[in-house]
DNA sequence: ATAAATGCAAAGCATTTGCAACCAT
DNA sequence: ATGGTTGCAAATGCTTTGCATTTAT
């Protein structure tokens, strides 16, 4: 159940874990996220990690990216951009191709919705996957 | 690991499931079909279904759904097309909009990898979901 | 003071798998 | 005959949670 919160305090664990966050522009997992914060507070545990990923998730300052039934992947930069997935290697990789916000308006006018964002994943094969064959 | 096989066999169980999943617009778990083709094959195993959704998916007949950490949802109707998810009640909508199929040329070069497909999702608040508040 | 946040470990739970029996080709 | 497929159940493994303790405000 969701916990309800009246507030939300600064932590030091929330600080360091958004800042590896940001740090690079892969797509981590929970776990890698874990052994680099551990490399700073080893005494974080996994689950302050996952609390943390949602609560930043929730605040809008991290993305939690899906594909297939695994693990999800967390994206420290918020703001919308479109991403190339790779089936081989399941690298996650940013574009540079123009947001189109515009699609917010038509989609909400005709299925009467209101819209908060979108996104649009290119999935194939990268080419350093297609160099390995 | 992934099984290698040497062919596909055809089997009643297999076909029962897509039939299900091609007899709903709606975008059901691993379990709801299986709730389904139980109604039929009352002793199909959760295991079959599983395997065969992912078979399904392999081949083409079927698309595989990921939206946060909880389960996947499957969709019969491969054939692209673009979703609306309601961050609410979490039920997935198939939209209208035309499929742009030009934009994976245009990504396929500028990263130069070999585009297969792409998604596009929109996220927001059903028109069901507003009422309710 | 007071409730949110943490660490630890124990669940939870959707999905995967090993295996013997079974069945499509 | 051959090896893909199934049912059953046990095992996986990512993620969530309960609880006592710490800590931000």
């Amino acid at each position: 159940m969701a916990e309800k919160k009246g507030f939300i305090r600064k932590t030091k664990q929330r600080e360091v874990i958004l800042n590896v966050l940001r740090s690079t522009r892969t797509h981590p997992t929970a776990d890698w996220v874990y052994q680099e914060v551990r490399k700073e507070m080893p005494n974080v545990s996994l689950g302050t990690i996952y609390r943390n990923l949602k609560t930043l998730t929730e605040m809008g300052e991290a993305l939690e990216l899906s594909y297939g039934s695994t693990y999800s992947r967390f994206d420290g930069h918020a703001d919308n951009h479109y991403h190339f997935v790779c089936e081989e290697c399941g690298d996650v990789t940013d574009l540079e191709l123009p947001v189109q916000d515009s699609l917010e308006n038509s989609v909400g006018d005709s299925i009467g919705a209101e819209i908060t964002h979108h996104r649009l994943e290119f999935y194939g094969i990268c080419n350093h996957c297609r160099a390995k064959k």
